[in-house]
DNA sequence: TTACGCCTCCTTTTT
DNA sequence: GGAGGCGTAA
C-alpha cells in the first residue's frame, strides 16, 4: 500500500496536483502539514524532482523543524537537500552569499528590535526630534510596515508631499538605514527587503534561484506580507510551480502587514490556479469545531468553507465566571490540578491562551503556589534578557567591530569608568571621520578632552582585542568562558549573591550549553553563523515538547500547535477583543480579533475551558469588564457549567498548608469569589451539558478520597540543613521536616520569599 | 560618574 | 503595576 492512501481523497488531490500555482486552503486540523510533507515525498519519489530543487517555507523555526523531521520520515533520501525554513533564514541564506552585490558586507549581523530601538533613540537625538511627539515604538513601526511594502527612505520622502509629520519620519527612516548601513546591521525587515531587492537588481542572481527552487511550498500563506508575497512570486515566476497553503480565518497577523488579499486574490493573481480545500478536521471534537464555526460565521469577506469532522461529540464547553484575575487563575489551576492528580491527563495535555501578555504573571503567580510545572512562551524572551544579551554583545564585537549597538551596550559593563560623556565625545568623533565607534576607541589619543578615560578605553579595546585573537584558536565554548572571566562579568554576578543574580548566573550556563549543542550539531562552527542563529530563533521555537508542563502563551503563539486541554482566559470585552478595536469602529479589526478567538478555540482537541472575570486591574486600574461578544456567538447549547467542581477545587486549595488564601483580600471574601455558572440552570440541565458536568464532579470525589487514603508516604531524600530546590522559589535551606500523618510537613527557607512550610509529596523538592 | 527616587506612559498581538 | 527616562545628590 502507498503511503498516500492513508489520505483523504481531497487530500491525495493536493498532492497529485504538482504542476502549477495551487491554492490549498486548510482549515484548521485538517492535516495540512500532513499534505506538504506527502507531497514533497510525492515529488521526489514519484515525480522524479531532484531534492535540490523544493523550497518549503514557514514563519517559524519550530514549524520548519517539524516539518523537517515528518519529511525525513517518509522521504526515502535526500531528504537533507530540501530546502525547509522560515522566510528571515532562506531570505540570510541568500544574503549571506550574494549581498556584496548591494555593496553590503556579507558579514552582516542581524538587529533585532530592541537593537532597534538603540538606533532610532540615537536618530531622534541627532535629528532633535521631540519622542513626546513621534514615540520611538510609532516611528519604527512606520519604517517597517514602510519596508514591508517595499517603499525604501526616498520613496518615503516623495510620497509625503505637503504632511510635515510624514516628512520627519522620512528624515528619520532615511538616517536610520544609514546607520544600519554603517554598522553593517540589517534588522528583520531588511532580511526580505534587500533579497527581494537583490532579486530585482540582479538577474543572475534571480535566475539562479529560479532554476534552484523549481517547485515551492509556503505554509501559513495567509499571514505573507506585501515583500514575502514579491519574494515568493519572483522565486516562481520561472516555472510557477508554487503551492500555498493557508486560511483565510486565522489570518491573525495584518498588525505586522500581512495582507489577507496575497491568499483572498489568490486566483485573480494566478487565474490557472488550481484551488483545493480541505475541511475535514481530524483534531476536535464535534462540540469544540461547531463553537469554532459559530464564531467565525459572523464575519463577513471570507471564503466560504465549513470545517467538519467524524471525531465524537465530546463534552461541552465551560464557561466559568470569576471575581477578579486572581479567582480566574485559581480556578484554572485547580483544575489543571484535580485532573493530573487523577491521572486523566498529563501537564503538557495543557495549554493557556490569552490575549495579552500582561496576563501570564497572575497565572504564573498561582502556578508557582499550586507548585505546578509550567512554561510561559513569548512575553520576556530568552534571548532578549540583559545578561544574555550583554555576554551577546560582546561576542557580536568580537565578531564585528563594526556593531556600534553592541559597543555602547557593553562598553561600561561591567562598570569600568567610561561614561555617556566619553562616549558621546568618542561617537562625536567617529561621525566626523566617518568611521565605527569601535575604530574610534581605537584611535582614542586622537580624541580631544578624553583625559583620565583614555586610558579605560584602551584597557576596553585591548580585552576585544586580545578575544579576538583567543577567537582564532578556542572553540566557541572556551571563548565564552574566557568573555565571561575577563569582562569580570560573571564574578560581579557572583558577588552580587542575590536571587536574581543566581537566576542571571543559570541563565549564562543555559547560554552556555545552547553554544555547546551548536558547535556539536554543526561541521563547521562559527560565531558569526551562530549568532545568526541566535537572532532568528523565536521563543516558540524552543518549545519542548518532551518536558511535561503545561503552556501558557498568547493567542498568536498558539498558532499552528494543538492541545487536549485548552483555556482560553480574560474572555472580556474590552481585553479580548481588545478596547482598542472595539472604539476603532473599524469592522475588519473586530475580524481580526474574532479570527484570533478563532483559532484559539481550533487548538483544543478535547476540552476547551472558557473563562472571564467581573473585574481585573488593567494599566493599574480596576476595570469592570463585560463577558466578551465572542462568547456569546458560541451556540448555546454547547455550553455546560462546572459550579460542583469548583467548589470542590477550592476546598483542596484550602488544605494546603502553604496556602495564604488570596481570598481573604479578594474583593467578595471567602465564598464570593468561586466560579458561578453562565446561564440558567435549565441550561445546565441539558443534552450534553449535563453529562459533562456529572462525570467531572462524579471523579473528583473518588479520586480525592483514594488519593487521600492509599498514597503512598515516601521519607524524603533529604534532611534538616539540607540545601533543596523548589521550582519556582529555587534554592533554600530545609529547617524542619514533620510527620504530618498522610504525608512530611517539611519547612524551607528560601533567600527570596522566606520560609514556607510544604507537603514533601506535592512540593518535589529536589536536593542540591 | 553613579545611585536613587520620582515621573510618565503604557497595554494588543511578533518574525 | 512595572519599565524606562530624567533630574538631583553625593
Amino acid at each position: 500500500m502507498s503511503i498516500y492512501e492513508s489520505l483523504n481523497p481531497v487530500q491525495q488531490e493536493a498532492v497529485y496536483h504538482t504542476e502549477g500555482p495551487l491554492l490549498i486552503l486548510a482549515g484548521a486540523g485538517s492535516g495540512k502539514t500532513r499534505v506538504l510533507t506527502h507531497r514533497i515525498a510525492y515529488l521526489i519519489d514519484e515525480c522524479q524532482v531532484n531534492p535540490w530543487n523544493i523550497l518549503a517555507i514557514t514563519f517559524t523555526n519550530k514549524a520548519a523543524g517539524e516539518m523537517r523531521e515528518r519529511v525525513d520520515q517518509i522521504v526515502d533520501f535526500g531528504a537533507e537537500d530540501i530546502w525547509v525554513s522560515t522566510f528571515h533564514s532562506t531570505c540570510v541564506r541568500i544574503l549571506r552569499r550574494y549581498i556584496d552585490r548591494l555593496g553590503y558586507d556579507r558579514s552582516f549581523t542581524i538587529y533585532d528590535g530592541d537593537d532597534q530601538k538603540t538606533v532610532i533613540k540615537e536618530v531622534c537625538k541627532k535629528l532633535n526630534i521631540d519622542t513626546k511627539i513621534y514615540k520611538e515604538r510609532t516611528l519604527l513601526s512606520a519604517i517597517s510596515s514602510a519596508k514591508d511594502e517595499m517603499i525604501g527612505p526616498k520613496e518615503y520622502l516623495l510620497r509625503s508631499e505637503g504632511d510635515y509629520a510624514r516628512q520627519r519620519i522620512a528624515q528619520v527612516y532615511e538616517e536610520y538605514q544609514k546607520r544600519l548601513r554603517s554598522n553593517n546591521a540589517l534588522d528583520f525587515d531588511d532580511l526580505l527587503f534587500k533579497t527581494v531587492e537583490l532579486f530585482k537588481t540582479d538577474a543572475e542572481v534571480l535566475n539562479y534561484y529560479q532554476d534552484r527552487f523549481k517547485y515551492i511550498m509556503v505554509d501559513e500563506y495567509q499571514d505573507t506580507n506585501t515583500v514575502q508575497f514579491q519574494f515568493v512570486s519572483l522565486l516562481a515566476a520561472k516555472y510557477r510551480n508554487l503551492c500555498v497553503v493557508g486560511d483565510d480565518d486565522q489570518s491573525i497577523y495584518k498588525f505586522r502587514g500581512a495582507n489577507i488579499h496575497n491568499i483572498l486574490d489568490f486566483e485573480k493573481t494566478f487565474p490557472d490556479a488550481k484551488v483545493i480545500k480541505l475541511e475535514q478536521n481530524y483534531r476536535s471534537t464535534k462540540t469544540i469545531l461547531d463553537a469554532a464555526n459559530g464564531v467565525i460565521h459572523h464575519n463577513q469577506g471570507r471564503k466560504d468553507k465549513t470545517l467538519w469532522t467524524d471525531n465524537e461529540q465530546g463534552v461541552p464547553i465551560a464557561l466559568n465566571q470569576y471575581q477578579t484575575e486572581y479567582e480566574e487563575a485559581m480556578g484554572i489551576v485547580n483544575d489543571i490540578a484535580a485532573k493530573t492528580e487523577r491521572n486523566e491527563a498529563e501537564y503538557k495535555d495543557f495549554a493557556v491562551l490569552y490575549r495579552t501578555n500582561a496576563q501570564s504573571r497572575v497565572l504564573e503567580e498561582k502556578f508557582v503556589t499550586r507548585n505546578i510545572p509550567y512554561r510561559v512562551v513569548g512575553g520576556v524572551n530568552f534571548y532578549q534578557r540583559k545578561e544574555i544579551k550583554d555576554i551577546l554583545a560582546y561576542l557580536k564585537i568580537i565578531n564585528n567591530g563594526q556593531d556600534d549597538v553592541a559597543v555602547r551596550r557593553v562598553v561600561n559593563v561591567p562598570k569600568r569608568g567610561i561614561g555617556a560623556t566619553t562616549v558621546t565625545k568618542a561617537a562625536e568623533y567617529a561621525d566626523q571621520w566617518g568611521i565605527s565607534l569601535y575604530e574610534a576607541f581605537k584611535q582614542v589619543d586622537g580624541i580631544p578632552g578624553l583625559g583620565r578615560a583614555a586610558a579605560k578605553i584602551n584597557g576596553f579595546v585591548n580585552l576585544i582585542q586580545v578575544f579576538r585573537t583567543k577567537a582564532e584558536y578556542m572553540s566557541l565554548a572556551e571563548l565564552y568562558d574566557e568573555v565571561l572571566e575577563d569582562t569580570g562579568y560573571l564574578k560581579e554576578l557572583q558577588a552580587e549573591q542575590t536571587d536574581e543574580a543566581t537566576t542571571r548566573i543559570e541563565n549564562l550556563d543555559e547560554l552556555r550549553n545552547k553554544i555547546v549543542a551548536y558547535e556539536e550539531e554543526t561541521e563547521q562552527p562559527s560565531l558569526n553563523e551562530l549568532l545568526e542563529q541566535i537572532a532568528l530563533v523565536a521563543d516558540v521555537d524552543n518549545m519542548d515538547d518532551s518536558d511535561n508542563k503545561v503552556i501558557l502563551m498568547t493567542l498568536h503563539s498558539a498558532k499552528g500547535l494543538e492541545f487536549p486541554y485548552v483555556y482560553l482566559c480574560g474572555m472580556e470585552d474590552g481585553l479580548f477583543p481588545s478596547y482598542m478595536t472595539i472604539v476603532n469602529d473599524d469592522p475588519m479589526e473586530i475580524e481580526e480579533e474574532r479570527r484570533l478567538c478563532y483559532v484559539g478555540i481550533t487548538r483544543a482537541m478535547k476540552k476547551l475551558t472558557l473563562s472571564y472575570a467581573m473585574c481585573r486591574m488593567m494599566h493599574g486600574q480596576t476595570q469592570y469588564n463585560k463577558i466578551s461578544r465572542f462568547v456569546k456567538e458560541i451556540p448555546p447549547q454547547l455550553i455546560g457549567g462546572s459550579l460542583p467542581r469548583e467548589r470542590f477545587s477550592r476546598k483542596v486549595e484550602d488544605d494546603l498548608p502553604w496556602n495564604t488564601g488570596s481570598t481573604s483580600n479578594g474583593i467578595s471574601g471567602f465564598g464570593g469569589g468561586r466560579a458561578g455558572t453562565y446561564g440558567s440552570g435549565s441550561r445546565m440541565g441539558t443534552g450534553v451539558g449535563n453529562r459533562g458536568i456529572r462525570q467531572s464532579h462524579k471523579f473528583d470525589v473518588s479520586a480525592f478520597a483514594k488519593k487521600g487514603g492509599d498514597m503512598k508516604k515516601t521519607a524524603p531524600d533529604y534532611e534538616v540543613g539540607d540545601t533543596v530546590k523548589h521550582i519556582k522559589f529555587g534554592t533554600g535551606v530545609v529547617q524542619a521536616i514533620k510527620d504530618g500523618g498522610k504525608d512530611y510537613e517539611v519547612t524551607v527557607d528560601f533567600p527570596k520569599y522566606g520560609p514556607k512550610k510544604m507537603f514533601a509529596g506535592f512540593a518535589k523538592l529536589k536536593k542540591v
